[in-house]
DNA sequence: CAGTATCCGTTGCGATACTG
DNA sequence: CAGTATCGCAACGGATACTG
């Protein structure tokens, strides 16, 4: 028992948050640079594909494509099917995914409020 | 006017959140790979390089101290050395760093917590 | 201890083209 | 419209070696 904690409680080295805990992927998937952008539009209301390529400027159908099946995968976005000619596909988010996002935007949002000051930090640096 | 908006708010696409904005590279330095670990490490206390290294597994020296680097650029970690031999150097975050790390130790704590309901939606995938 | 420098394989990701 | 397939470069990032 160190005063000094050297080996933390757990969270980062050896258990729950170590490099081969499912924690670090599911980490990985929902701060990719795509998909914080992604699902922080869908919280706003349900997309089809191209509006959604179009909200999120600069990404490419392929980065949406596949950030949208990364997101599925994990349960935090649901993929609707109209029955259409031509067919129409909608992407929203599910209860999981309206957790995470909340998360998401609060972040998102703290920055754009902070910029500012970020960017003086850069000045000085 | 559409009852369906194509075109969002404004924070995605053509302002503030556009490609070109500042606020998109804070989000990808602060969404990165390694840097929420880091950062949620150090909300816990400061610490030296090489406890560090220790408590994110899997970390690679190069990719530490590059972290380190742009978080210290962004005004978000600060780097402390004390004058003793052999040098000691620590880290810490700063005020705006507390800041953001508050956000995503929200979102990491939610990720732990849900981790079983995404696994279970992974099989299902 | 606290890094920096170099090498180099792996992956990310955009561009382009094609399909139902 | 809603994607998939392939290519190719550039950046990411690990291993190793070297410095103060």
């Amino acid at each position: 028992m160190s005063t000094q904690v050297e080996r933390p409680t757990g969270l980062f080295s050896g258990d729950a948050f170590d490099s081969s805990c499912p924690s670090r992927s599911v980490l990985d998937h929902v701060t990719s640079k795509w998909a914080v952008l992604v699902l922080v539009v869908l919280s706003r209301e349900d997309h089809r594909f191209s509006a959604l390529r179009r909200a999120v400027d600069g990404i490419s159908e392929k980065m949406l494509a596949q950030t949208l099946r990364t997101l599925e995968g994990d349960g935090f976005v649901h993929r609707e099917v109209a029955a259409t000619t031509p067919p129409q596909v909608s992407y929203g988010l599910t209860e999981l995914g309206r957790g995470v996002t909340g998360h998401l935007a609060g972040l998102v949002g703290w920055i754009e409020d902070r910029i500012p000051e970020v960017l003086a930090a850069r000045e000085r640096a």
